[in-house]
RNA sequence: CGGGAUGUAGCGCAGCCUGGUAGCGCACCUGCUUCGGGAGCAGGGGGUCGCAAGUUCAAUUCUUGUCAUCCCGACCA
C-alpha cells in the first residue's frame, strides 16, 4: 500500500483556511485533508496526515534500534497507585485525567510512562549483568493541557516516542543518554529540518540535566540561543548570561536622596537624571504561591529570567508580589522600591552584573524618590549573586572567548533527560551489583513529539501554494498527474509510469481523478508531494513528460522511458541523508 | 484559571444596531460546453441561525444564563 490511486483515496481538501486555524502548519494540515478536530486538542488523523506520521515514526523506530532501545508498548490507561507511590498523583495537578472504573478504582490516562516503565522494571530486573536497557514505545498520549492550541503542535492527545533507560551507575546513564541525544540527531537531519539541541531546563519531568531539540521556525513557541563560534546552544529558560566585567575603581559618592516626581519607569528616571540605564537597578519584588517574598536586583537595561529565580529560591511558582505584599514589606508603591530601608527582612536575590556596579541610581522605598550614588556594601547589602538575567541576541557566548549569542525562535520536538534515581527511588527500583549489595538504577528518559514534529516540519516547508514536505516524512514521494483523463494515450503513459514507479518502490500518488488541471496542481502543491510528474497531450507529442520538483520550483522534461529512474534517483538521494 | 473574541449550510462570510421566520461565494447534485494553474451557462439539494430560558402577537435579531471554539498569559513532546 505504499502507492495509490487518487480517485479511490481519500484525501478532504480545502480552498479556504477554516478561521479557527491560527498557524500555518495547523491551517495547511487541515486544508491539506490531514487532520480534522474532534475536539479542542482532540484530532482525526485522516490518512494523508497518517501516512506523514507513519513515515516518521519509522525513521523513529531504526535510529531508536539503532541506539540498542528495544520497542514495546505500555497501556495509555493507569492506575492511580503507581502515581501515588511516585508522588505525583499530588503534584501533577488537573493536566493528569483521572478517572474511576466501575468498582470506585482510580486511574488516569498517561501523559508518560514514568512511573509505569519504572514498575515494570524493578519487577524484572534484578541484577547489573541485565543492564544497560533501554525501552521505548510509540505511544498515544494524554495531558489534558490548559490551552491546547495550534493544531497538532499542542494537543491534549497526541502521538509521542518516550523511551528510558536504566544503568547500574551515574557513568553507565550518561553514555546511554549521549547515545539517545546521538540518536535524536540523526532523527532530526534525516528528516531535513533546521534545528538545534539546546540545553533546557528539567521543568517538572525533574532530573539533573537535559536537552531539547527544537526545530526553528517564526512561530516556534520558545525561545533559544545559540553561539556563533562554538557549539553552545540554549533555551532562554536556561541560557547563563556571561560575566560583565565593570570597573570598580571609581570613588564612591555620597548617598543622595533626589525627588524623581512621576518617574516610575528605568527609562523615565535614566532620562530624569540624565544618566545611563546600565547605572540604575531595577528592583522587583516575587512572591511564591505560599507568599514567600524576595527581592530581586538587576541592571536597569536587563531583564529578569523568572524562571532562574524560582529555581534558585527553588519555589514550585513564582509571581509578581501584589501591590499589598510590596507595600508591606518595603513601605512604598511600586516604581520606587529599592534594597534600601527594607520594613521587612526578606531575601535580596542579586543578579550577578549587579557585583561590580558602583554610584548606581535605585528606588528609594517611598513614593517619588531616588538615590544616587548608592553603594552595595556601605547602602545596602545583597543575600546573594546570582545569574537572573535573561539573555540576550549580541550577548557574549558564556562558554567560548569570541562567540556572540544569536537568538531564534524554536519548536520543542525532542527532549532528553537524566533523571537520576528520581523515579527509581520512589518506587525502589533497585539491582544486585557484582558484590550481591542491593543498589538503585539509574535512569534517563526521552520524548519525541510525533505529531509535533510533523506539524513542525511544515511550519519550516510551506510556501503561499502549501506544504512543501521534505521527502522522507512526504505522505507520497512522488505524484503522477494525468492532464487530460479523456485522452486515452495520456491516461495510457500516466498509468505506465505510476506502475513503473510502484515496481520500483516508489510511493506514488496517481492523480487520475476527471478534473481540470488546474485543480489537480493545486491540490499536489496543496499536499505537498515534492515531486510531480505532469503526463500531457502536449509533451507526449515528443515522447516527454514533465518533472516538477516542489521545493525548488525546477521543471524538466523528461522522456517518457526515463523518468521513473529520474525519479527514483531523487528520492534515493533524498533518503541517504545520514 | 484570569483577560479578549466568536458561534448563521461542508468551508469562508453577510443579515442582527432599527424583531416580521435567512442570504452570498466556494463546495455538492443534474445537463450541456470547457480542459496545462482552483472554468462557463442553466437547473437543483442542503440550515433546530450553538443550546436553554425570558420579553413580545412575533426572536437569527432584544435580555439573561449556559455550552463550545479561538486568541493573549502560567504548563509541556
Amino acid at each position: 500500500m505504499t502507492s495509490m490511486l487518487y480517485s479511490r483515496y481519500f484525501i478532504p481538501t480545502m480552498k479556504e483556511t477554516p478561521s479557527d486555524a491560527e498557524v500555518v502548519s495547523h491551517q495547511l494540515m487541515l486544508r491539506a485533508g490531514m487532520i480534522r478536530k474532534l475536539a479542542s486538542g482532540i484530532y482525526n488523523y485522516l490518512p494523508l496526515g497518517l501516512r506523514s506520521i507513519r513515515k516518521f515514526e519509522n525513521i523513529v523506530r531504526e535510529e531508536m534500534n539503532k541506539a540498542d532501545a528495544i520497542e514495546m508498548l505500555m497501556p495509555s490507561v493507569q492506575p492511580a497507585e503507581l502515581w501515588q507511590e511516585s508522588g505525583r498523583w499530588a503534584f501533577y495537578g488537573k493536566e493528569l485525567l483521572r478517572f474511576k472504573d466501575r468498582k470506585e478504582a482510580e486511574f488516569c490516562m498517561g501523559p508518560t510512562h514514568e512511573e509505569v516503565i519504572t514498575d515494570m522494571v524493578r519487577r524484572e530486573i534484578k541484577s547489573y549483568r541485565q543492564m544497560p536497557l533501554n525501552f521505548y514505545q510509540v505511544q498515544t498520549k494524554f495531558r489534558d493541557e490548559i490551552r491546547p492550541r495550534f493544531g497538532l503542535m499542542r494537543g491534549r492527545e497526541f502521538i509521542m516516542k518516550d523511551a528510558y533507560s536504566f544503568d547500574v551507575d551515574s557513568d553507565a546513564a550518561d553514555l546511554s543518554y549521549e547515545k539517545m541525544f546521538n540518536a535524536y540527531m540523526r532523527i532530526f537531519e534525516r528528516c531535513g529540518l533546521n534545528f538545534r539541541a539546546v540545553e533546557a531546563d528539567t521543568g517538572s519531568i525533574g532530573g539533573s540535566s537535559s536537552h531539547e531539540f527544537m526545530v526553528l521556525a517564526d512561530s516556534g513557541e520558545d525561545a533559544i540561543v545559540s553561539c556563533d563560534a562554538c557549539r553552545y546552544a540554549a533555551n532562554i529558560e536556561k541560557a547563563e548570561s556571561p560575566l560583565f566585567t565593570s570597573s570598580c575603581d571609581a570613588t564612591h559618592g555620597a548617598l543622595q536622596k533626589v525627588s524623581t516626581p512621576e518617574m516610575k519607569t528605568i527609562v523615565d528616571v535614566a532620562g530624569f537624571l540624565k544618566v545611563a540605564p546600565d547605572q540604575t537597578i531595577k528592583t522587583l519584588v516575587y512572591a511564591s504561591d505560599t507568599g514567600e517574598i524576595a527581592m530581586a536586583l538587576l541592571r536597569g537595561d536587563h531583564e529578569l529570567n523568572e524562571l532562574k529565580l524560582k529555581n534558585y529560591l527553588g519555589w514550585d511558582e513564582i509571581l509578581m508580589a501584589s501591590e499589598e505584599q510590596i507595600l508591606a514589606c518595603t513601605g512604598s508603591p511600586v516604581g520606587f522600591l529599592g534594597p534600601i530601608g527594607l520594613k521587612q527582612d526578606i531575601p535580596v536575590i542579586a543578579d550577578r552584573v549587579v557585583k561590580g556596579m558602583v554610584n548606581v541610581v535605585m528606588g528609594a522605598n517611598e513614593k517619588d524618590q531616588h538615590y544616587i550614588n548608592a553603594n552595595r556594601g556601605r547602602d545596602f547589602e545583597v543575600s546573594g549573586f546570582v545569574d537572573i538575567r535573561t539573555v540576550e541576541a549580541g550577548d557574549a557566548c558564556p562558554r567560548c572567548e569570541s562567540g556572540k549569542l544569536e537568538m531564534w525562535r524554536g519548536i520543542e520536538v525532542g527532549h532528553v533527560f537524566k533523571l537520576g534515581t528520581k523515579y527509581s527511588k520512589a518506587l525502589n527500583a533497585t539491582y544486585l551489583d557484582a558484590n550481591g549489595k542491593e543498589q538503585i538504577i539509574f535512569m534517563g528518559c526521552y520524548g519525541i513529539g510525533i505529531g509535533r514534529t510533523v506539524a513542525a516540519a511544515i511550519e519550516q516547508n510551506h510556501d503561499e501554494n502549501g506544504i512543501i514536505f521534505p521527502i522522507p516524512i512526504a505522505p507520497f514521494q512522488c505524484s503522477v498527474v494525468a492532464v487530460n483523463t479523456k485522452d486515452a494515450g495520456v491516461m495510457a503513459s500516466a498509468e505506465e509510469i505510476y506502475l513503473c514507479l510502484e515496481k520500483l518502490g516508489v510511493e506514488v500518488l496517481f492523480d487520475d481523478r476527471d478534473e481540470r488541471p488546474g485543480i489537480k496542481f493545486k491540490d499536489n502543491d496543496l499536499i505537498g508531494i515534492p515531486l510531480r510528474i505532469v503526463v500531457g497531450s502536449k509533451g507526449l507529442a515528443e515522447g516527454k513528460v514533465e518533472l516538477k520538483i516542489r521545493s525548488t520550483g525546477e521543471v524538466q522534461s523528461v522522456p517518457l522511458g526515463e523518468v521513473a529512474a529520474t525519479v527514483k534517483q531523487l528520492v534515493e538521494a533524498a533518503l541517504r541523508n545520514d
